[in-house]
DNA sequence: CAGACTAATGACAATATTGTCATAATGCAA
DNA sequence: TTGCATTATGACAATATTGTCATTAGTCTG
């Protein structure tokens, strides 16, 4: 194993040049000839050069950190999102300081301006709920630190907000369930005051009305995503004179709940009742039968938010477009069609 | 907002002493006169002084990062290990990398690597079930990198291995059930071939063998930790001829499927039948009854390993002393007194 | 072919810290 | 007070990199 020592100085030693123009070839800056990068970048391979993050940042401009902060009780959705952001960090060669905080904690504001001073952080992640304090906004505005939000509640308050597109998944959820038949559809809402709930109750609403379905309000239950609230709502549901032949609800935990209403009747999803979740957590495929559900491309978001941090600073200013990433509609065996 | 330049250069002209000496203090190094170092220490309140790890890192000797990768399906544990290890870790000044790895992958043991060597760690958390692959502790050993192990499965080839008491907790579960009057007590394995699959079994057999308590072999079930398998093991236990009066899960997924399996003839939880799980996973409080379980201090654990890698170098060495940390029976709703 | 401009390259300083070694101050015994 | 040992302190180099600015080489225009 020879440890050749991966600096700079040895790149620009075997290479022939000086160790300004061997960064200039490792910062792809302009006016380098092909020759020369040609020959640094045959001499990084040879060495296996990986530039030093620490002498880096301490030379200041940039400290190749990139933050991302969490509280989040959801620890699926925050894996997740970990696994997209450290891989693009990997990918861009910079380094991601996770950070759990305490929305409500008095002392929050105050350790995340020293996580941000302290490490001189290039940009933050702020997944939500966080993503909609302004407090933190504010810090993080007078510390002129980068940051995307991600799945935030509005676009408001500034900053570019990456999410996915909560509506048409829930039309196309929706759209699933009446294909298959069903017209009696339940749909059990999230906490209210968020902007998933609404969005999500929104698409189940539109799809209903494009294919002309009316929504009964005995079929409507506002839930607050927990299993019990799934339970409770699944109970309600089966007590009407005439239940729903279908249930969407608005994340899988519910329809878990759902589920263990439905089978302690003694009815058999989906013969019996077709059940519908939102998500894909780890639950829907714990339970039997196993949800369809809806995919949130969780990594793919996280991802996108680093690549944004990491490349397309100027563009952040620019609000209006923020980027929505495609979901997917997972069909398992929780739906079939109405009998 | 003044933003004063917290450097050991300006806490040094503050204190009106050389840089050196001001380094001095702040590394707690002898050879400093108690007026001198008072004197140093007010100016760096005053600057509210924050070392540059960046800095410190170029200098080389150490880098004041840990590293800490996993490759886990439960979150859940991720997250709180993640939760203790950041505290510990910010707590002495270090920062956390975190890294997913897929064991299985072949090109894992490079990336590894490549983490190793490039970050220039000063130490690496192995959560399970990576701590117990002989490649990845082959590496760190080859780099010379501290590592200190999670719950492993065994205190062989090398390194300590911080955990809890699997035994005497499995051993809490049983005696609770017991002194709640049940004898005819089913209990569920996990996965075959995990060292804590068998501790706890060992811990249920263990009580019951001091309780003088035979263990009829039709109660045992092997599961793997899924809520599959509980509630298989639910429904084989409920047909038997005299089906145990309470069941007790090594996690509480599978006790969770029990609930299900329950539910499903109508019996009532804890009633009918009394329920214990393991973990004091998020599903515990998501289903009904609550579940009784047991809780790891998981982040007390990593917290732990942390401060382990970063103060106690030195007694890594000395492997017969694995801490474990005290767990804790949570008694929720799923247990109740034998009628 | 001169002049002017641009592209390519390098010398050197700067970054915040720690390590090495030298020097200054202090304490103590004779 | 002298000599010696210890303690306290600081000057300076080193770390790996980037930014600034100067210099050299190359190309185009007239």
């Amino acid at each position: 194993m020879n440890q050749k020592k991966s600096t700079l100085a040895s790149v620009a030693q075997l290479a022939g040049v000086s160790i300004k123009t061997a960064s200039r070839v490792v910062r792809r800056e302009p006016n380098v000839s092909a020759s020369t990068r040609h020959r640094v970048e045959e001499a990084m391979r040879e060495v296996s050069y990986r530039p030093s993050i620490a002498a880096r940042a301490t030379v200041g401009s940039r400290s190749y950190l990139i933050g991302l902060v969490f509280d989040n009780p959801n620890s699926n959705y925050i894996v997740d999102l970990l696994r997209g952001a450290m891989h693009q960090t990997r990918e861009e060669g910079y380094h991601l300081i996770v950070e759990p905080i305490r929305s409500q904690d008095a002392s929050m504001i105050h350790e995340l301006r020293r996580l941000v001073i302290q490490s001189n952080l290039d940009g933050i992640v702020l997944p939500p709920p966080i993503c909609d304090l302004p407090e933190v906004l504010e810090v993080l505005k007078e510390q002129s630190t980068p940051y995307v939000k991600i799945a935030s509640s509005e676009s408001s308050s500034g900053g570019l907000s990456v999410g996915m597109d909560d509506i048409s998944a829930a039309m196309a959820m929706t759209s699933h369930l009446t294909d298959l038949g069903h017209t009696d559809i339940g749909f059990i809402m999230g906490r209210q005051g968020t902007a998933t709930t609404s969005r999500r109750f929104e698409g189940f609403q539109r799809a209903m009305r494009e294919r002309g379905i009316a929504v009964k309000p005995e079929y409507i239950y506002e839930g607050d995503y927990t299993f019990k609230a799934g339970l409770l709502a699944g109970e309600q549901f089966l007590n009407l004179a005439s239940p729903p032949s279908a249930i969407f609800a608005s994340n899988d935990e519910m329809a878990a709940g759902v589920t263990m209403a439905v089978l302690r009747r003694n009815l058999v999803v989906p013969d019996d009742i077709s059940i519908a979740g939102f998500d894909d957590s780890p639950i829907s495929t714990m339970i039997w039968p196993p949800l369809t559900t809806i995919r949130q491309p969780i990594q793919a978001i996280s991802q996108r938010a680093i690549s944004l941090l990491i490349n397309d600073l100027r563009e952040i200013e620019n609000e209006d477009s923020n980027p929505t990433l495609p979901f997917e509609l997972i069909v398992r065996g929780s739906t079939a069609p109405y009998q």
